[in-house]
DNA sequence: CCTTGACCCTGTAGTCGCTACAGGGCCTAT
DNA sequence: ATAGGCCCTGTAGCGACTACAGGGTCAAGG
């Protein structure tokens, strides 16, 4: 029932570092301590760690997980913040895949345009620009 | 062909702290100045600049940028190394996109779950972590 | 001639989300 | 008693910029 630091980090596939950074920011709240100044965690902050790491996995910002767990903490509040911030994000990921998407595909035709040789030659340093020298 | 460092930006759609940031790592060459001490660029500098931003948004990182720049100096060299740092690239690019669309597909499946309500039946909270609170 | 505003300069600190020390204390087992 | 493994605080570093603060310069208009 009792957890120390490592105990955490272990449960969480978390960096020890990263648990106090996140205290640090306030994600986290202060745990009690030992005698000896040890961390000393209990089920609530293990459950907490965890979702946040989750959050963090599905590619939520730290604020936006500050946001989301700040709305689940009102357990008799309404669902739509959350929902409204996963769409948010959901949007951003699609941006992004769409991007690097159309970077792939352009990256992909530059690679495909060299047929080695020398570098005078070469298709790649054409494409990328005018005039490479300093 | 004199061009102030506000000319290169605009020519190159960077921002001038960008253009010195450049020059302080070392990809871009320190400058002429005038008289006043104004950074004085030539048709040369122009290019690798113009070569740099467009690596950059091919998604190359400035060490593999610096790497094509010093192959790409070496007109008469192998075309190679360059090949090679492009195909590296795009492999990265390639696992960038698998692991957006595997967590695409998560935050979707999470996002689907909700049917709004409140926060203590929200099933993107529940699908998040075993306890949230702090 | 003077002022206004747009440009330029240097240098430093902030962003995000950690990660890596440095320099110590504590605790258990041999 | 000593070795090792854990824990503590605090600071600095990463990449690739970005944002000031606090100044200098220059061309155009009044």
């Amino acid at each position: 029932m009792a957890f120390t630091i490592g105990d955490m980090g272990k449960a969480t596939a978390t960096k020890i570092e990263t648990i106090r950074y996140y205290e640090k920011i306030g994600l986290l709240p202060k745990p009690a301590r030992t005698t000896s100044n040890y961390r000393d965690y209990g089920q609530a902050e293990l459950g907490r760690l965890s979702f946040i790491r989750r959050a963090r996995d599905l590619g939520f910002s730290l604020d936006q997980v500050r946001a989301l767990l700040g709305i689940s903490g009102d357990r008799s509040g309404d669902c739509a913040g959350i929902d409204r911030i996963a769409r948010e994000h959901l949007l951003e990921v699609d941006r992004k895949l769409a991007d690097l998407t159309a970077l792939r595909k352009e990256l992909k035709a530059v690679i495909d345009s060299c047929d080695g040789g020398i570098v005078a030659d070469c298709r790649i340093i054409e494409a990328l620009g005018p005039v490479p020298p300093a």
